[in-house]
DNA sequence: TTGCATTAGATGCATCTGCATGTACTGTCT
DNA sequence: AGACAGTACATGCAGATGCATCTAATGCAA
């Protein structure tokens, strides 16, 4: 019960630390963090469904995180040969360069907010 | 790092699982519950922006839900005398009705995902 | 091969969300 | 009293979400 109370605070805390500097700084937000540093740290390509688990989204949110990234430039989909039901997502230059500029921030609000937290 | 995607997957599975269990059993949300879960533990009434700290949420989404469940029936506004700008909240019976159908259920699932999570 | 259950991902729809702003009220300072 | 900054809540709007459902592709079985 203190348990749940304390992790709401908490998790409320970060993600908001974590979307407003990201947004303010970047342009983005923590899903696309996330799927970014998923795919920058699979090497070249990585299935749609891993981004699910990586960011804890729902199938359909990850569907359209994917086509707003693609959107702003950001991943590129291919389809999949081994399944052809499936699709890859692979960063683009503009992917990466944002991922490489987003992190220190990313680390720095963790630090901050964890670290104060306790 | 770990320490905050332990938290995201922590909160995920904690917060699906209620939100899921709430709405089929007694279908109210998270939010709901905690506002309910508040206005029963605070005698009478209460003000909206306890409410928004309570839930950890943000302002406009307290007003929305309060709109929501005075809609449902769940609870009623009240002017408030100290403050002309501000506006009690209170539960009605159907509201601590719910309350009480809804709180085993809420606490089994914490039991249940907080005791098996770690 | 044909049929069927299953899976990956996309999408329509209703709903929810935050941000910015609006309205009404308070308290302070002059 | 009058002006004005600050606070409590409501709301228009654009974008995000989950649910149910759709399509296309797979794999297994008859």
């Amino acid at each position: 019960m203190r348990q749940w109370h304390e992790l709401l605070a908490r998790h409320a805390a970060v993600f908001g630390a974590l979307e407003a500097k990201l947004q303010k700084r970047h342009g983005i937000g923590v899903n696309e963090f996330e799927a970014l540093e998923r795919l920058a740290t699979c090497e070249y390509k990585c299935r749609a469904a891993d981004l699910t688990q990586a960011a804890q989204l729902s199938q359909s949110t990850t569907s359209r995180l994917i086509a707003r990234m693609e959107r702003e430039g950001l991943v590129e989909r291919a389809m999949c040969d081994m399944d052809r039901r499936g699709i890859f997502v692979m960063l683009t230059e503009a992917g990466r360069r944002l991922y490489a500029q987003a992190k220190p921030t990313h680390r720095a609000v963790l630090e901050e907010v964890l670290g104060a937290g306790d």
